[in-house]
DNA sequence: TCAGTAGTTCGACGATCATCGTACTACGAT
DNA sequence: ATCGTAGTACGATGATCGTCGAACTACTGA
C-alpha cells in the first residue's frame, strides 16, 4: 500500500486570500464541486474537465497549496479530498455558501 | 440631493466565480472588511489603503461589477455599501465565513 | 466665476496566471 | 525486464490583472 500525503499547509497556515483566489477560477470550482459530491475522495483524472492533463495537475496543485484539498497517493493514482473540517473551522459557512450557488 | 446609484448587476446576474475572484485580492478584501464594519456605508476615500486613488477606483469598480457592493453618489463623494442581503440570499454563510477569518 | 476637492477614465507597464506540449517519474501488470 | 498508465515538472506563450500618472468630470464653497 504505502500511501503518502502530498505536501500541504497546516490549518493555521491557510490564508483566506489564497483560498478565495483558488476558488475563483471556473475549472478549480468545478473540481471543488466534484470533491464535495464525493466525501470519500476522487481520483483526479475522473473529473471531467475542458483542459489537458498538465493543466489539471496545475489546478490541483494550486488548490492543494491553498489548503482547499488534500491529496494522497494510491498506486499510480492520486486521491483528492476536500478539507471540509479545516475550512469549516477557519471560515464557518464559506464552503456551504459557495456550494449552494446554483451553478 | 439627487443621489444616483452606479450601475451594478441584479441579484440573479451575480456569478459566484466573479464574487470569489473579487474577494481574493488583498486590497479588495480590506475594502470589504471596512464596509462590513460600517453597515451605513463608507466613503471610498476614507478607507486607508496602500494604493493610489486610481487603483482604489479600479478595485471599487471590480467589487461593484461583481455584485459585492453598491455605490451611490452624494455630492462629490461616493458612498459604498456591502450587498449583504443579496450575497446572503445567493450564498448563505459565505460572507460571515470570510469575515470570521482572523486577518 | 473660480479654485479646490472627490473621484473616474485612459493608456502604459510589469507581474501573474491559465494553458499547452513535451519530457519525465512512479507504479502495476504481463 | 518491459510496456502501459497516471500523473508531475518544465519551459514557453498569450491573456489577464494590479499598479501608476496624467488628464478629465462633477460638485462645493468662497
Amino acid at each position: 500500500m504505502a500511501t503518502k500525503v502530498l505536501p500541504q499547509p497546516e490549518r493555521d497556515e491557510i490564508r483566506v486570500e489564497a483560498v478565495l483566489q483558488a476558488l475563483g477560477e471556473p475549472v478549480r470550482l468545478t473540481i471543488v464541486r466534484a470533491l464535495a459530491d464525493n466525501p470519500a475522495g476522487v481520483c483526479c483524472g475522473e473529473i471531467e474537465l475542458p483542459v489537458t492533463a498538465s493543466t489539471r495537475a496545475h489546478h490541483l496543485k494550486t488548490l492543494r497549496e491553498a489548503g482547499v484539498l488534500s491529496t494522497h497517493t494510491d498506486g499510480t493514482r492520486r486521491i483528492s479530498i476536500l478539507r471540509r473540517e479545516d475550512l469549516e473551522a477557519l471560515y464557518p459557512g464559506l464552503l456551504t455558501g459557495i456550494l449552494s450557488a446554483k451553478q
